[in-house]
DNA sequence: TTGTACGCGTTATCAC
DNA sequence: GTGATAACGCGTACAA
């Protein structure tokens, strides 16, 4: 008597069990379980009723088996471990993105692989042992193979920003144009007339997208706009700003960064060069990591929320899956954050 | 002819697909493929190359309910984001772990919860749902009730350092006493004789043990050592390093942070004081971030090296799961990698 | 509501 | 030693 509902010791309950306590077949508890019509409401109470008594949830393996489903969904980050380390991005999307997943019973299957050809058989080991029944497409490539390559592996899918080719997929996107553009025009009204951004690699799409607005908006004022292009490491983004200061004619008065990391690595730089930021050169960044608030002075970024972007994608991804597709998803473009780091340009009249 | 083999279209081919074009039985193929004793080698050979040749592998899902196993380890985040998001040490440790579940053919499930009840939530659903086989036990806390559950549960798992009750798991460790004890005789060596530590949430093991070895290491260096408490969180950091600045007797001359997001942020707030880092301040931190390197002035800290330690935790894991349990391991204990933010106590000689 | 076939590997039992 | 056969794991879904 009484061996079951002890978790973990002995036989966990099977949905027999369950059946067979209530007096009903497995069947039915199916059906209880799942909220579909057709059960006695009385019966339903009853049957949930033994279910939690006994402690039982179903197997999900068993589910994957019957219903040709996972349950999980998959992300594979591909890139380089200091990278990685230094980018507030995926943690706060992943807690987004989990904040949907666990109430709908999914679970996240993290992969991490280093830059190579390790990427695609990833994605491909993910489908042929039916891991999950699809991924998310971060960090977008120009051209990106893993659009056709997920495609052809029959796996669903949702992309980060939009892809720069024609996808199968839904994208749920946030626009860093805007908060590049309100860059440039902060820095501009600020009296800069001589700009530079530190870009982050150029096959990525959310770097060369931000390098192009770059480009356009110092285009549109009508200012200087020199780009170096980077790895996204603070390494990359410390030697780019060397580079940027090196020539003394056409020294830039301001540079904005592709990312915090590289922002902070740059100010070093400068204040090594015996440059004060912002007297001497301003400094912008992009994330708008926690750190940015509290370094000294605390730097101008500009802010994407990815927690959002996180449960927006899983969201878009868990309804393509279950066949009902939801449409491209554009959330609040990326917002400027003015702070220390930048200030009037030097020599130029203190803005009105 | 010829509907097989297209990876993604139509109906992927079953270990009955495979078995009959190889022609021999289901149970034949298995074995092969396990690599089990009692198939002949040129048999093997020829279900192997059609398995090949018709790009099967086996359904996890399947497998995982006739084995009763999961092929999956799990690992729960339990941090606010801020915290999580400038902490490199998950990026790191998941790749370590990567590097080793994935040639294993095990996946990571990652899931990530707030602060608070869910937590234990989440490791029961992911024993009832038979998500997991084991778990990665991290950010280990005082008397931590996680041991009991996971192990009422019935799931493996392995300790991130050792805890501080009886417990049925291995531990991986990496010894952060060291790092601290040659963090205080650098700064005692230096000339400083009131140190203070911002020391993390107190119930959370590793930051208490830093705690500790603080202590003693001030005690036996016979200097003054202060402690704040934190969360962890920049915000907090530079708080912390507000009022340890405050007193103008007792201002300590050296601050030691649990970790290098705090000490970035202490940094900022003595030079907002008017303080330079190191002549009027030392500062070091903890974890040794990539950023740690490239900042200015360059920041002290004590480097752990977590991607090994994710995969020496994986490999136990992996063994406990496989029923060949392997011992406690400790890994390289944590190095003070000494910096320019630590320099000589203001007005004591030059350290010979 | 019930009974039962099914999904897909694994493994124990048997036969040659 | 080689190999085939069939039961099994646990939900799901369809016919009855």
């Amino acid at each position: 008597m009484g061996d079951e509902a002890h978790a973990g010791r002995g036989r966990r309950p099977t949905i027999a069990d369950v059946a067979q306590r209530a007096g009903v077949s497995k069947g039915l508890v199916s059906f209880a379980l799942n909220g579909r019509p057709g059960v006695n409401a009385v019966t339903r109470d009853r049957i949930l009723a033994v279910a939690a008594e006994m402690g039982w949830s179903p197997d999900v393996r068993a589910r994957s088996l019957s219903t040709n489903r996972s349950f999980a969904l998959g992300l594979v980050l591909r890139r380089d471990i200091e990278i990685v380390a230094g980018d507030p991005f995926f943690p706060a999307f992943i807690a987004g993105v989990e904040r949907e997943l666990s109430p709908a019973g999914q679970a996240l299957v993290l992969a991490s692989v280093p830059t190579g050809p390790l990427e695609a058989d990833t994605y491909r080991k993910l489908a042929a042992e039916r891991r999950v029944d699809g991924v998310f497409l971060a960090d977008l490539r120009a051209h990106d193979e893993r659009l056709a390559l997920v495609d052809s592996l029959g796996l669903a899918a949702v992309t980060l920003g939009h892809p720069d080719i024609d996808s199968p997929f839904a994208a749920v996107s946030v626009d860093d144009v805007e908060g590049m553009i309100a860059t440039v025009d902060h820095l501009v009204d600020l009296g800069h007339r001589s700009l530079a951004h530190v870009a982050g690699t150029a096959d990525m799409l959310h770097a060369s997208r931000r390098r192009d607005a770059f480009h356009a908006a110092c285009g549109a004022r009508g200012v200087v706009g020199r780009v170096v292009e980077t790895d996204f490491s603070a390494r990359q983004g410390g030697e780019a700003t060397r580079e940027l200061l090196a020539g003394d004619a056409d020294r830039p008065t301001a540079i904005t960064y592709s990312n915090d990391l590289m922002a902070l690595a740059g100010i070093a730089v400068a204040q090594r060069a015996g440059l004060s930021v912002p007297r001497d050169l301003s400094v912008s960044g992009f994330d708008d990591s926690d750190i940015a608030r509290y370094v000294y002075p605390s730097l101008t970024s500009v802010a994407t929320d990815a927690v959002e972007w996180g449960a927006a994608a899983a969201r878009v991804l868990l309804a393509a899956i279950a066949g009902t597709p939801l449409e491209d998803t554009d959330l609040a473009p990326a917002k400027l954050i003015a702070r220390e780091s930048t200030g009037p340009a030097p020599g130029a009249p203190p803005p009105h």
